[in-house]
DNA sequence: TTGAAAGCGCTAACAA
DNA sequence: TTGTTAGCGCTTTCAA
């Protein structure tokens, strides 16, 4: 920056007000100044920056797995909206390792970020309360601590569950069958909670039955699959609602292999909308998780604390509104126009 | 670190000697000022440390789209290799815009990392000239700019088409189609060729047809494949080799719903091991881009420079081997283990 | 409107 | 072995 103030013939601290000030600067110092930067092709030190400002332009982003397209989409909405209003988001990937989230979190708490957004994948109420110590507001992503200690963005998994349900039963399916995990995943518990809700209001006019698996893999997929291909034959089960896009897709390849027909024998759908499940023979009728959106209302609370007095603060938890998208795996080709493929 | 020292009864340097020299202090002094670290949960600040220190212990990493698996991969690998150096990868995500990723290449630059990889979609070179005047290494992945310019780590890709087409003709294919894209993406071309010499090595046995599409995604897939369905029904066309996983799956969506079996009918392979085609209901044959082995070859390069004097430093190009991987839609369910779903 | 100078939190050379 | 101190490159008063 001395170079740049010595090649326009000003001081430092007209350079600096050039950056940060650029108002406060006579129109011809600071063409004057501008041109010597793109001369120089100045990039000023953030370091130093944050330093001598106290305050960050960046956002940190740790998410627990970056192979799964829900965090990819939410870093896409964090970063988009963040680049709106000139921030910067880092995105650190914790690779489904816990101690590399937290030393993710430490990271972007010595560099002295403005704030964290965290999508973990069990609780890290410890870490994220050292951080807040230090002052720095973390924001939760995906996770409902159920503390009200942190801001946090939420999908309404009650009603994704609820929502798959109630598409299978509006096409007509009433032997259903919900396939996935168990309760210790947030997320399962409140998708089989929806479910319930909404075969409960159809007063026994529809059964359910649950299947746990293991995990959330396809290998678990594949082993219920062959516990109710029987049944699709016998006419004991007539639609499925897989917790993950994986399940969904290992039913399929199960029920394909066993020649039973989706969605004529049986309507199969996921519940998380996943890319790693597209491109399959049968496009997957699924609920939106809404990962932009979150992303996006993560920056969004973020930057509204970060604006607030730290002690008068009261953190607020948005609840996002997932969304059903139906293709093929339920209602079959004709009634998709082969536009949305 | 000011507020450590007085704590433990230190001058603020034996801090930084207990921080960057451990080695350098008497263990009971070490003992007592670690304790006052622990205690105050005390964080250094990198952007002083940095500043002051002159060198950075980060590594940028910026993939022009993340939700390929192939980029998410490079990231695990790098990220994983750098830890074991005690180094942070911090990835930035460009969104497949250009512009964007010029803006993530100056934020590294602006961050003083210690060096950039660069995993780019198109040129970049005009950036990368940029940010090596500032001083910092900068190293290109599975691009090659033809220039040697830069370290570059790569994959073989006329190796890609040149294993895809060999394992169709080993598995006795003879009437082949390589479906996809066009030549002026790096990639495409050289599989293109890779493909050809395959063929060619037979003198005749084997024929070839080439189809290209619009674009690499399955739009365009849907549309190669209802025009080689016909020639699949008349016998002329026996295995077909899409340029990417994602054409692949498109491909056999279609032969699917025109009762063409694969591989029964029409063996189908992609070439680039992409999860966002995994999940399907016939598992992908295709060929491994070693993501993970860029990833960290990339840091390995960027040490590399880093520890040369820059004047005497010679660009290495370091070249990975793809790997075949044989799955059900080229062999078929009975010639694999189940394990391997 | 511009210039001068005091720090931001840390490192590293040097002195004790 | 430990303490002292001069910067690292920038921002931000305050004075001119």
């Amino acid at each position: 920056m001395t170079d740049v103030a010595r090649a326009a013939g000003v001081a430092i601290g007209t350079v600096s007000n050039v950056l940060n000030h650029p108002d406060k600067v006579a129109p011809a110092t600071l063409e004057r100044v501008q041109g010597a930067i793109a001369q120089l092709g100045f990039v000023r030190n953030t370091n130093a920056q944050q330093l001598a400002a106290g305050r960050s332009r960046s956002i940190g982003l740790v998410v627990i797995d970056i192979s799964n397209s829900l965090f990819v989409d939410i870093a896409r909405g964090a970063q988009r909206y963040a680049t709106e209003l000139s921030m910067n988001v880092l995105v650190a990937n914790s690779d489904n390792r816990i101690d590399q989230q937290r030393a993710d979190l430490d990271f972007f708490d010595g560099a002295r970020v403005g704030g964290i957004l965290l999508a973990p994948m069990e609780d890290a109420g410890d870490d994220v309360a050292r951080i807040r110590t230090h002052g720095r507001p973390t924001i939760m992503l995906n996770y409902d601590t159920g503390r009200n200690d942190c801001c946090q963005v939420l999908v309404d998994n009650e009603e994704v569950g609820y929502l798959a349900a109630r598409h299978l039963i509006e096409i007509g399916r009433t032997r259903l069958a919900f396939v996935g995990g168990r309760d210790y995943l947030q997320p399962v518990a409140l998708r089989r909670r929806g479910v319930r809700r909404a075969v409960a209001e159809e007063n026994g006019r529809v059964t359910l039955q649950e299947i746990p698996t293991e995990n959330l893999d396809p290998p678990g997929g594949l082993r219920a699959g062959e516990e109710l291909a029987p049944q699709v034959r016998d006419g004991r089960l007539d639609g499925v609602i897989a917790v993950t896009d994986l399940l969904a897709m290992a039913l399929i390849q199960v029920f394909g292999a066993e020649g039973i027909a989706v969605p004529g024998d049986v309507a199969v759908m996921g519940c998380d909308h996943n890319s790693a499940a597209w491109g399959g023979m049968i496009p997957l009728t699924s609920v939106q998780m809404q990962g932009i959106d979150m992303g996006r209302e993560g920056v969004r609370l973020l930057l509204a604390e970060l604006g607030e007095d730290p002690a008068t603060h009261e953190h607020v938890t948005t609840v996002l509104r997932p969304e059903l998208v139906v293709r093929e795996s339920t209602v079959g080709r004709s009634a998709i126009s082969a536009a949305s493929v």
